[in-house]
DNA sequence: TATTGTTATACTCTATAACTATA
DNA sequence: TATAGTTATAGAGTATAACAATA
């Protein structure tokens, strides 16, 4: 098999599992992947609606529904815009952010023990190239 | 910031990147990421509903679900056990097929172009250090 | 009794289209 | 008119629980 094939394969496969390891641990805590993506962004922002849909790559209507059902669990807060009646800011709650910050420390965990079997130049190497594909 | 960190997050950005990129190819072809993955087994297997939920993760009733509207839309078919008269195997069609070939293909595409910054040596490192992850 | 699969039900997630309020 | 956000609606995906058929 050519070397194109495997970087396909293996790049696929391991999206599949990193995505199913942070589906996984979400549902242990309650949460969609969804959430957590939404709690992720919000840990360090305060985005408008708008915003929010651009970061994650969703309808503005699919937002409003994330928002409300996020809302409705007290993850995060509603607040209107001062100088624009118009637009909506989305807080985090402590409780959001509390349950943002278990899910990370789990998946580092996670991370860690799947990594367990990588030397520290394939760490490196790992990182690095990953990071090359993460630039475009 | 650690190398643990680094790792992590980049792991985690890598797999949004690759699920988003087929997520997207799939609609490109009316497909959604479930029905991809669906065909990817079914390109190679006849499994049975029961086998299918293992390879997938999934709830018996969601694999249902999930043929069914395979099925509706022409794309696998249900055949019955001729041993055991409570199994079903899910076949893939024709049609089925040249989709998720056409999938698979515009998926390689795009890894070919995300890829692009990374020499040979990273390309290297990288299915090998993906490699050893997928082990476990 | 145990296993295989389906069905009923409920929820999350997502998009399109129509709408309201504000700029 | 244009923009920000919500709502109505529809469909996919998923799980739990109850069920039917078969082993």
């Amino acid at each position: 098999m050519s070397d194109r094939t495997d970087l396909v394969d293996v790049l696929a496969r391991l999206s599949f599992l990193v995505q199913g390891t942070l589906s996984d641990l979400a549902a242990e805590h309650g949460l969609s992947l969804a959430q957590v993506r939404l709690g992720g962004i919000l840990r360090d922002h305060e985005p408008t609606m708008n915003e929010l849909g651009q970061h994650l790559g969703l309808d503005k209507s699919s937002v409003s529904g994330l928002v409300d059902r996020a809302e409705r669990r007290g993850l995060v807060v509603r607040r209107p815009s001062t100088s624009d009646r118009r637009v909506v800011h989305v807080i985090i709650t402590a409780e959001g952010r509390a349950l943002a910050e278990q899910v990370g420390a789990a998946f580092a965990d996670q991370v860690e023990t799947l990594t367990a079997n990588l030397t520290a130049t394939d760490r490196r190497a790992l990182v690095r190239a990953a990071g090359r594909i993460l630039i475009t």
